[in-house]
DNA sequence: GTCTATACTCAGATAGAC
DNA sequence: GTCTATCTGAGTATAGAC
């Protein structure tokens, strides 16, 4: 899962555009950086920039939609790899702490950047269809009487939840060890929470 | 828990800048919320908005300050009011439920703005007293050995992350429901999870 | 498609009268 | 302490040559 902006028909600035885009974002947020920094950055000029997305918001919302779908592709291949309900939500589980690892940047900003204060036409993220991937796994659980009855919303926050609230101390530097140590820990407690007695 | 800025000696002028811009930082985000649109909404000029506060990102902190401080209060109260740790659980994510039904837009404003981004001075959130105030639950449920041992990060985040989790939900529309619907369920789940056997 | 130069807007902040 | 008027600069976006 190495590079975001490999697939399809990306012309090379465009890609050195978005690759930019994604560092500066993050790093500063969307209003803190100017059009001007982005030229600085990736060495491409305004004119390019402008030639390649309509505005800066345009920019924004490709970036997100590139991100998604490499997202929604580890998904769909975890889920191919993994045929029950446990089977799949700790490897789920375990691929959410390894990604916020190895590109904490782009968890960050897909989990707690405000998307529609400049995105304002973008839906909220957790309409987006990698949650509702995590969400139908423990919809599935329930129906095949894996997981007890209870509200799927309810079910899905203590499934993912507690695991984005860990990855989110970990991005804001309060964990003091790697992700990956409390797997067990973490998703043992889920799973006792949500197992059908 | 009515009135954010009733305490101590906030002059009125002041009071209505402060009410002002949560309403629009909230609607709008910070960075698209203009010194004019708060002279608009506040009926105070930009000239006593300089005269209360050195400068813009002063005025978001200063809100943000007394935001926290009412929330303190409320935590102690609670604290105040049960003793065994379960109780206090239990009646501190029924707060937060509550909190979050009554006032959506501190709620979104305290736990999902992107504060780093126009307050570089102030700490993550979650390293905030409210933070370790729930956190400080856990720790003693452990002690006393009503909870499990495992790490208090992850026993936190399973404890507080499923609720911040379903707050989010119900803050981004996707839940139909109201919050509280899913007290018993919630409350439940988690406390298996943590439960010492 | 890529660049440079530039136009235009409007935000944040200040000066200074009352 | 409150106001109006104004400055200054940054930032988005465009025009138009190559």
């Amino acid at each position: 899962m190495a590079n975001f902006f490999d697939a399809s028909d990306i012309s090379p600035s465009k890609k050195r555009i978005l690759q930019s885009a994604l560092t500066l974002f993050v790093e500063k947020g969307f209003f803190n950086t100017s059009i001007p920094d982005l030229v600085e950055h990736s060495g491409v000029s305004t004119g390019s920039i402008y030639h390649a997305f309509k505005d800066k918001e345009a920019l924004a919302t490709e970036l997100m939609h590139h991100l998604l779908a490499t997202i929604e592709a580890e998904q769909a291949d975890i889920l191919a790899r993994h045929q029950t309900v446990k089977a799949r939500y700790f490897a789920l589980v375990e691929w959410m702490l390894r990604f916020a690892e190895a590109y904490p940047d782009v968890e960050q900003f897909i989990l707690y950047a405000r998307h529609k204060e400049f995105m304002p036409s973008v839906k909220p993220i957790c309409s987006a269809k990698p949650f509702m991937t995590l969400r139908d796994v423990i919809l599935e659980g329930q129906e095949t009487g894996v997981l007890r009855q209870m509200d799927v919303m309810v079910a899905s926050s203590i499934a993912y939840g507690s695991v984005l609230r860990l990855i989110q101390l970990y991005l804001d530097g309060v964990l003091s060890t790697p992700l990956m140590t409390h797997f067990d820990e973490l998703t043992e407690a889920a799973w006792r929470a949500l197992a059908a007695e």
